[in-house]
DNA sequence: CTGTATCCAGGTTGATACTG
DNA sequence: CAGTATCAACCTGGATACAG
């Protein structure tokens, strides 16, 4: 598993993997800051630019539209573009961005019901830090 | 789903979610650079400083020592020292961290099997930009 | 509306050197 | 071995202005 991924720890190359290996680009894009939340975000249901933005909160058109375009490069999502006055431009997963987004949607919602594990373990560091 | 993640598509909030949401802080820790590899790395075994830094293929001292503290903060691994001459120090999963790793190598294996499809994607692309 | 281009501040990273 | 400190370079990302 994931042998594309990670140095040989058994064997030992080492340098097996640099940041020229295709598979650590893929990883560099889908876990970009802001790529999890446009998939994630185009799951539900395909969206508008304007909608994308106001869905994933706090994200600037420059970086929308730069997530965006690595997003349809590596196959993930589809840009359909209506050809009408204003041009209305709408974002869909791929059945590739799909099989993705499963996975995603997966991590993050442990994410959500382990919250508070989390936050347990860094208060009691915190706690740690300050105590003994 | 995804609920402390996302803005409200449906309803209409908008910035639901800044930087300072926990979840998203959780997710930036682990999709961070190198957070999953390492995460990864540690599935198969403990490993210790030296050890993990030749798994993970690039990392420098300093960018590894920071992604660990972060990890151990959020409770994902366990930092144990040996108290000899010299120091030894081996990191391993914690039962949290192990859970998030189930999550982290589906994706990783996802992507390993799914490589020929993106590049494949990458290249039509390509190839539309040259020709028509 | 949907982007692209430019500029600029700030954070992140890496190299190096040094400590326990 | 296992880090930490410091510094400079780079890149990311945001604001703004502008174009199709």
């Amino acid at each position: 598993m994931s042998t594309q991924l990670l140095g040989a720890v058994e064997g030992g190359r080492g340098d097996v993997f640099d940041s020229a290996c295709p598979a650590r680009t893929v990883l560099d894009h889908v876990m970009g800051k802001w790529a999890v939340l446009v998939l994630v975000a185009l799951r539900a249901r395909p969206l508008r630019f304007s909608a994308l933005r106001r869905a994933v909160g706090g994200v600037s058109e420059k970086m929308l539209a730069q997530t965006l375009r690595t997003l349809e490069a590596d196959g993930f999502v589809h840009r359909e573009v209506a050809p009408t006055t204003p041009p209305q431009v709408t974002y869909s997963l791929t059945g590739l961005g799909h099989e993705l987004t499963g996975h995603l949607t997966g991590l993050l919602d442990w994410i959500d019901t382990r919250l508070p594990d989390v936050q347990a373990a860094r208060a009691e560091r915190a706690a740690v830090r300050a105590g003994t």
